[in-house]
Order: structure tokens, then C-alpha cells, then sequence
DNA sequence: ATGGCTGCTTCGAGCAGA
């Protein structure tokens, strides 16, 4: 069997409920994982996307920051939700669809401004973040399993609009790639999207600040689909939907999506 | 360019995003 993924940071699933039951319509995955819901699990909107065929989800939520939900087609089990570096925050939730995937999804910290922990307390926790997941996968390696989320790292070169020019701007810094690089080392996990689209910029993120986001096109990669070596090989189609970016209020990171052919 | 913009909280300035 086939299904499509996607993975889309929201940035507020109640003030965007129209744009998910928009992408839900006319892109219509089978699985949809979003990041920074804001809410509280109990008041995520349900209505609309059960209308539209989506009447499983597994969520964590908290009022206000972070939140992770996964919506999908087919029935999903929750099978964990770690709070990695112990932040007290809602950024990870795992599931298990019936087609005997695990699905985690991440909104891995974004990391404050400076890119040193000696004086941003924000940076050193997106550093253990990383390192407690790269723990976790090396604890208890995955199989058949997908990992989608913001990771609000921007790996590769062609992942930024200027690589030299971000080198020491938190998201594409190099402590925080090697950082990365272990995580994804530690699951065997492959990088699909990359995988698929080897060649050329690739960017999932525009600043709300640019003048015009479209033409200056100062975007990162920092939105990402992995999988387990034995499925990766069965992915395809993978997009970044940047169309989505341009919609009328929208959440400044544009939806990324992979089919698996399992 | 220590700015530019946006959302949430619970009504409005401050935090967070990255």
C-alpha cells in the first residue's frame, strides 16, 4: 500500500483551522503532523478535519507555546511522548498507524539568538534536546518508522539562502548540524527529503520580517521527513509545498510532504 | 542593520519565534 505524509509547522492550529482544512482538501496526505499548535490539546479544533476524513489524532498540547498533533486518515495509536532536556514543553508525540509505521513527530527548540550556551540558556537546551534524542534512538533503535517535524536546523549548504552569511546565525550553525548529523546517525535514520531531492536549494521557511518573502527568498530547510533505512528506500514525490507560504494569513513555514510505498 | 513581522496572553506590553 501507498500513503502520502506531510509535516507542517502551523503556528496556531486555531487561528489557522481554515488553512489545514484547506491543505487537508487540495493536497489531502494521509497523515498530516504540525508543530507549534498553541493549544491545549482539549481545544484543538476536531470538527472540520474529522468532516474531512481525518478522525484519528494523537496530540500533546500546552496553552500558549509548542504543541504537536498528528492527524490522519487511517487509525493511529499513541506509543509515546517524551519531554527530551526536561523543558516541561509539548514537542514530541509518536504514533503508531495501522499499517504498522511509527510516526514522531518533533518541535525541536529554536534555540534564542546567540549561538553559545555560556551566555543563552536557550541555546545549550536545543543542544541537550538533541542529545537526549540522540540518546533515546541509540537506547532503543527504530524500525519502520518515520520522523517528521521542525527541527529548526538547517543542515546541508543549499539548505540556506546564504550559507557563509549563516554560519553564525542559530539554525545553520555548525555545533548544531554535527548535533543534528548525530541524532539522525544514532536512528540509522535517512534523510528522505534529500534523498529524493538531492540537488539544489531547498528551503520550508521565509521570515515574516522580509518586505516581500517570495522575491528575496532568504528561506532554510529547517522543516524535515526521515525514515528508517528499511522503508526510506520506498519514498518518493517528496515537495516542499511553498505555494502554501502565500496563502492569506500564514504560518511562516510551508508544509513538506513524501509518499511511501510500502 | 540588535531592525524588519506575527501570535499569544487576557487588553497590552512582553515574550517567543529563528
Amino acid at each position: 500500500m501507498s500513503f502520502t505524509l506531510a509535516t507542517w509547522n502551523i503556528n496556531s492550529v486555531r487561528l489557522r483551522e481554515g488553512l489545514v482544512a484547506r491543505l487537508m482538501t487540495e493536497e489531502a496526505p494521509d497523515v498530516l503532523c504540525l508543530q507549534e499548535c498553541k493549544s491545549p490539546v482539549e481545544k484543538i479544533p476536531l470538527e472540520q478535519f474529522h468532516a474531512l476524513g481525518y478522525r484519528h489524532m494523537v496530540a500533546r498540547g500546552q496553552k500558549g507555546y509548542n504543541g504537536v498533533a498528528i492527524f490522519s486518515k487511517m487509525a493511529i495509536e499513541e506509543v509515546d511522548a517524551q519531554d527530551f532536556a526536561s523543558l516541561g514543553h509539548a514537542r514530541h508525540i509518536a504514533g503508531r498507524l495501522e499499517n504498522g509505521v511509527t510516526v514522531h513527530n518533533f518541535y525541536v527548540p529554536a534555540g534564542g539568538d546567540k549561538p553559545d550556551r555560556e551566555i543563552n540558556e536557550k541555546f545549550g537546551q536545543k543542544l541537550d534536546y538533541l542529545s537526549e534524542m540522540r540518546d533515546y534512538f541509540n537506547a532503543s533503535k527504530p524500525e519502520k518508522a518515520i520522523l517528521v517535524g521542525d527541527l529548526n536546523i538547517a543542515p546541508r549548504e543549499d539548505d540556506v539562502w546564504d550559507h557563509k552569511k549563516l554560519l553564525k546565525i542559530v539554525s545553520h550553525t555548525p555545533v548544531e548540524v554535527e548535533a543534528l548529523a548525530e541524532t539522525q546517525a544514532a536512528g540509522d535514520w535517512v534523510d528522505v527529503t534529500r534523498a529524493d531531492v538531492p540537488e539544489g536549494k531547498l528551503y520550508s521557511w521565509w521570515s515574516y520580517r522580509a518586505k516581500d518573502w517570495d522575491t528575496a527568498d532568504k528561506g532554510r530547510r529547517l522543516d524535515h521527513i526521515w525514515a528508517t533505512s528499511d522503508i526510506a528506500s520506498s519514498a518518493h514525490s517528496s515537495c516542499v509545498i511553498r505555494a502554501v507560504r502565500g496563502w492569506e494569513q500564514p504560518s511562516d513555514h510551508a508544509p513538506v510532504f513524501a509518499t511511501f510505498d510500502l
